[in-house]
DNA sequence: GGCTAATGTCACCATATGGTGATAAATATA
DNA sequence: TATATTTATCACCATATGGTGACATTAGCC
């Protein structure tokens, strides 16, 4: 019986993941290390090596469970033209964003390092980042008049940011990142930026 | 001859300094530790917390620093309208930003670390950081209807962002910031974002 | 000159890191 | 039951980190 006994390699493979991951959640990715993932398993750091071959295969598996972990989808709606589209798309966003800390700590490993294991952990995180936006190449089309993607890049880029900031400092050129309010003002001036970009336009 | 001698505190001093700043700006502050200063400046450590007390005398140093390095303004001009101020100043801020690792090594600094040492090394930042935008509360006022704060937070935050992420992934949402063009791409919609969101506004 | 204080050198400590080889213990297989 | 293989433990290595006490050397000063 396999799976009820004391030595089990699945169920040693998911005690590291789950630290790993955990570790990452909650420390960041600076925490990130053999040693205490292999403290905070409760496991022998050896078997890290053995199962996963290193850091980088426990980084591939975290990549892979990426997809899953946040891979629903928007709920789908019928958005009357792009600009309400993208302001409800960001605006969801956006309170993934903040809601998650664990995709803030991604982002933030992201702009450190460019390591080979970072690529491919990055990719996980775009493609599920990519099913946010990828609604914004449907049906409705951006007016051409509009550089889109470099107006979606620059309010991704800025919520990215700013969630990020609110982590550390906390206020930001002049907001309080930490207040209620300042995040509202935020949601206000993103929904004003889309909407006066897109209009009369086509 | 104080200033001959080799046993010169003052020249020692400077180095420390001097392999610090050399070291955040090329490396960034992950490499930032009291061995590998000593070594590039050819010092021994102890020094280092002999002369400045350890890493956050060194920090403050590098702080105060800041403000003159960093400290030119922008040259004062004639503008028409909040919305030219606003887009002239933020395209010489994203080209100071695009030009300076070393700017780009703080800002990601400040991502990730709250220390203590980083809250003052974060306010040196600020200050030199609020030269370009305190223009911004001069003689021409920003439109009352638009939360103007809230509008430059998003556009700076943005810039921070994709000035850090062109050092490691260099893509972000579409977009190849290591080509010229796509930057081009960022500075017209960061434009058109500040002349639509200011358009026909009092 | 010679004395004192500043300046710099070096050896050492404790701790943490990533990584591995040899061995023990439990499990599956014959 | 006996054997072979998997699973886990442990001791150890090399390296790097921050930090300090004891000592050597040079400088300025009387």
């Amino acid at each position: 019986m396999a799976d009820t006994a004391i030595r089990n390699r699945a169920n040693t493979e998911a005690k590291i993941i789950k630290a790993a991951t955990e570790l990452l959640a909650n420390e960041g990715f600076q925490a990130l290390g053999i040693n205490k993932i292999a403290a905070a398993a409760g496991v022998d750091k050896k078997l890290i090596y053995s199962y996963f071959g290193g850091m980088e295969g426990v980084i591939e598996h975290i990549a892979n469970d990426l997809k899953l972990w946040f891979g629903s989808e928007p709920k789908p709606k019928e958005f009357i033209n792009y600009a309400e589209m993208t302001s409800e798309l960001l605006g969801q966003y956006l309170k993934t964003l903040r809601e998650e800390k664990m995709l803030r700590h991604i982002l933030l490993w992201e702009l450190s390092d460019n390591s080979d294991s970072l690529k491919t952990l990055e990719q996980s995180r775009s493609i599920m980042f990519g099913k946010w936006f990828m609604q914004m190449k449907g049906e409705l089309e951006s007016p051409s008049e509009v550089d889109a993607p470099a107006i979606n890049a620059i309010l991704l880029a800025a919520m990215h940011y700013l969630t990020i900031r609110a982590d550390t400092l906390g206020r930001f050129a002049g907001l309080d990142l930490k207040t209620e309010a300042d995040w509202q003002r935020v949601q206000n001036a993103a929904s004003s930026i889309i909407h006066e970009i897109y209009k009369d336009k086509k």
